[in-house]
DNA sequence: GACCGTCGTAACGGTAATGGTTACGGCAGG
DNA sequence: CCTGCCGTAACCATTACCGTTACGACGGTC
């Protein structure tokens, strides 16, 4: 499966903000976010963009502009983050119909179809079970590098 | 996320495979299970070798060619066709290495990574708790299509 | 009202995965 | 020898993702 990394990069972002945020912070640029992320401010500001229409974080413009939380580390979920972000399915159907003359052609998508969706099910549950302020801890829990 | 149909179209095939087997036929050919799936027969035979090479079919060459299955259906899971088809991981980390000198780009991919694995792990308890058998039987569970 | 930093977004290009297609050598039974 | 199918390389089109540049819009500050 070729993995994406939007999901990874959301988190870091969020849990950036939190933190500096924690710091006393009003806003975070996406300047600021995309050194630590070690990418361009277009692709965090891009994933941000899609994380404030699903309401997780807000963003000021003008002087002194830049982007705060809009909820809490610990109301938002990985479930969240990945709706957000991931807009397709896990697994895909065929590209084409399958021939419906032949048996397996004819029940094959609407058996996959149940069998992806209690995956996906699952998928989700697990997701919603993980909130950002537990990310955040798990970062922080990461054992410093010796001198 | 870009979703590939790889997993969708092994199970096709094996479930035809299975069933054209129960019809008392000896081996199935890449063609034939092509024109199921309605794709090209060399897709089917690249896939089907990745089965292969995991001990879940079996091919015959020379005349009478064709592939049959190594295993019984019932024993064959849709964990066992994911390992076979689907290489890398379900998330990536960082294209490029966060900045270490932050602690959120010290932390995040150990965190990253142990949230990922237990994610990864449910998922493959789910796969491996769905036969290539039930799978046959949802597709023939399907209801026919009305004249 | 001009200035400045940042957002918002369009546009383009590189890279990689996927899958469709053609081609061709190799194998084995008739 | 002939034939049918596997095995695999090669190529191309499509798509997603990400990095990058560019530029307009906005809103505080001076």
């Amino acid at each position: 499966m070729s993995a994406n990394s939007r999901l990874t990069i959301a988190a870091h972002a969020l849990a950036w903000i939190g933190l500096y945020q924690r710091q006393g912070h009003e806003v975070a640029t996406s300047e600021q976010i995309a050194t630590s992320a070690n990418t361009n401010p277009v692709v965090i500001r891009r994933l941000l963009g899609e994380l404030r229409r699903a309401g997780l974080v807000e963003s000021r413009r003008g002087a002194g502009a830049g982007w705060s939380l809009a909820r809490e580390l610990g109301s938002i979920t990985l479930l969240d983050v990945y709706e957000a972000v991931e807009p397709g399915p896990l697994f895909a159907m065929h590209r084409t119909t399958p021939d419906p003359g032949c048996v397996v052609g004819h029940g094959i998508q609407p058996a996959m179809r149940g069998i992806y969706q209690d995956i996906e099910e699952t998928l989700r549950h697990e997701l919603a079970r993980i909130t950002l302020e537990k990310v955040l801890e798990d970062v922080l829990a990461a054992p410093r590098l010796p001198l």
